[in-house]
DNA sequence: CTAGGTGCTGGAGCGCACTCCAGGTCAAGC
DNA sequence: GCTTGACCTGGAGTGCGCTCCAGCACCTAG
């Protein structure tokens, strides 16, 4: 498979494959006679977990750090589970965190809905404690 | 209140702050005689509600509009109400799939934990259909 | 033989959301 | 009167994750 069609069928622009390989996100790959990039499918397996690791809010670096980890073998496969079992304690965070706000957002909306009459404006906004007023600044 | 115990209060930074009115998400400060800006203790109920949708993942370019909508009055009630319905089915998606992007992590560090034995590394990736493999390209 | 399509490389550019900085004002304390 | 510290402005710089481009190499069809 070259690189145009593994564009098509996973999505991702040409040059965002070129990129995720300059990077190190996807094996160097190999080439045809004419220096082209020839794929074997299995690579679409790697991208859509790839995909995955992205829709959850890893940050490229880290998804590099994983994949270099694979790519040194079985020998890793404990660094790599528990890479994947911190990351899932963050997801599982931000999720809660989104619930919470789904609340606010119900809330905020159910007021608007309910505004024929005045009530609305005078700042409905938000009053529940949420995850520490005070916090960490500057990360 | 002066920016800075603002700042502390929030979490956010000053130059955030300033950043934040100069591009229209808080609105212009009142100032003391020093010219300093001296906010109302309201202002941290309209920070905490912008904190929220920032978490949801609102560009802050929405977060503007919606700000500006607010900053004209009652009479934009109905566009907030759309806005945030709108924006609250964005959110809820991205829940939907980030849960499935938990149920992948755990099935895959599920894989790393029975690893004692060979078996892990031949590529266990990812393999569920997953929300379309062929999918729209440059966003 | 030529034109069009696909792919190559290296490097520049972009939009986002801040973050930092120089050079200045002002008020309070010593 | 002088220093210190908080705050001011306008503008430049940063890190991320791409995205675009020039200039070139191949391959295939007509």
């Amino acid at each position: 498979m070259k690189i145009g069609e593994l564009a098509r069928r996973t999505g991702l622009s040409m040059d965002t494959i070129r990129y995720y390989e300059r990077i190190g996100l996807l094996p160097r790959a190999d080439r045809n006679a004419a220096r082209q990039r020839d794929y074997d499918p299995s690579i679409l397996t790697w991208i859509a977990f790839l995909r995955r690791l992205k829709t959850t809010g890893m940050p490229i670096r880290d998804m590099v750090r994983y994949a270099a980890l694979r790519a040194q073998g079985e020998e890793t496969a404990a660094a790599r589970g528990a890479l994947l079992t911190h990351h899932r304690a963050v997801v599982q965070a931000h999720v809660d965190e989104l619930h919470a706000c789904l609340d606010v957002l119900d809330t905020k909306i159910a007021g608007y809905a309910g505004a024929n009459r005045e009530d609305v404006n005078h700042d409905p906004d938000d009053q529940r404690p949420g995850p520490a007023p005070d916090a960490e600044r500057r990360q």
